[in-house]
DNA sequence: CGCATGATTGATCTAACTCAAAAGTCGTGG
DNA sequence: CCACGACTTTTGAGTTAGATCAATCATGCG
């Protein structure tokens, strides 16, 4: 670890892409493949908060629900993130599989029992945590302050970033699941995305698949 | 830590009760008092994150900001409340006084140092980290889902919750702040405490206190 | 082919915003 | 103690972005 490096990052996260963020730095820690498909449960608001869980393969939302049945959609969680960290000893949000997918479940008794001898799945561990709570900052911004249009630029940019692709996006979830994730209407989605391919910032060959045709002017929208 | 106790609990957070919130379990952990008027900003977005923050005394606001302008409030911080964890070398939200107030700065240096031969503070770290990481989920449902009334109402419980007082609530921010932490503006905050002042779920003997009359129908609100 | 589901489009409504003014609060100094 | 000015909060009037309600248009699929 280098003397320039922030302390921050040395405890915090790992140094600089010493480890992929999908790799637990841990070979022999004990975990479970499981898998769902589409929008199965994995865990429900209230259950019992026994084991955290890394993406593999599909997408998984983490959610919480309002008592009118409306949603909020935390997150979605693609192949190398971590979800299902909880301050107290039950789940906050409830976690469901958007496709099909496969996650492994490290037991939080397992994850105790190693952390307490190896440094490097603490700091880990801490980056994952730390990780996952700057993208909840970052998408209060969003919630709290954006109009339909910026947070339908900033959510394509968001999954462009995300995907490897550099101007294609397919995008996992329904209009519903975007809709939840950014705090708007179904319908306020779909005449968004209509207006942001009339006006040639992107095109829509199919519903799920969006084609990027100016970033510049999108991320100029949240300028 | 008995059996019982959830691994979570044992791994991320202190087991109950076994410190108080306000406390760091180290005694003799560098610190640096400093103190700060009213308005004062503590650092700002992109400021290298070097330490971490408690506050001991008044109420600290953290704060994203948007190109023209406009604020969204992530959280009020507290005595007892710890802020400035970052996933990366630099903080992504500004800290600025709302009142006068004390905070204890950790280097995260010291910390590190520290954390490495003591299981109590890294627990006490994780669980400080969590908890913050639980308020701003809880935050986001507000920001995405409520009204203005369930906005309001969820912010009158959350203060006096955080207050010694059962039913009274001496606002410590003005009403610029709660409407950048709520994602409204000003007049709608101000409308809407009228409102529940005028429908008896509170009185408003001074623009900055606020006694509530009826807490189950405050809570019902959001139900 | 016909039905179910998901997405788009249209028409209308409304909660919250904006702009503007009045009222209240507080600190300062005579 | 009161008067003044600066600032904060409340109230009013009008506008609008996004929601809601409703219909139409795809896209699969048995």
């Amino acid at each position: 670890m280098s003397l320039s490096a922030n302390p921050l990052t040395s405890i915090f996260t790992n140094g600089p892409a010493t480890w992929a963020a999908s790799e637990v730095p841990v070979t022999n820690l004990p975990r479970l493949s499981m898998h769902f498909t589409a929008e199965r449960r994995l865990y429900t608001e209230g259950d019992a908060a026994r084991s955290v869980y890394g993406v593999t393969n599909g997408i998984v939302r983490t959610c919480q629900f309002l008592s009118d049945g409306r949603r909020q959609i935390d997150a979605f969680h693609q192949a190398g993130d971590f979800f299902g960290f909880e301050a107290g000893n039950s789940h906050r949000l409830a976690a469901e599989a958007v496709t099909d997918c496969a996650v492994e479940a490290y037991r939080l008794s397992d994850l105790e029992t190693f952390c307490l001898h190896n440094e490097k799945l603490r700091r880990w561990l801490f980056g994952q945590a730390m990780t996952a709570m700057a993208r909840v900052q970052e998408h209060s911004l969003l919630l709290g302050r954006a109009s339909a249009t910026q947070k339908l630029a900033a959510f394509l940019l968001e999954m462009a970033e995300r995907s490897d692709q550099e101007t294609m996006v397919e995008l996992a979830m329904s209009r519903q699941d975007i809709a939840d994730y950014l705090g708007l209407s179904i319908e306020t989605v779909s005449r968004t995305l209509t207006v942001l391919d009339r006006d040639g910032l992107i095109s829509l060959p199919f519903p799920r698949r969006v084609i990027l045709r100016n970033r510049r002017a999108l991320e100029k929208i949240n300028t």
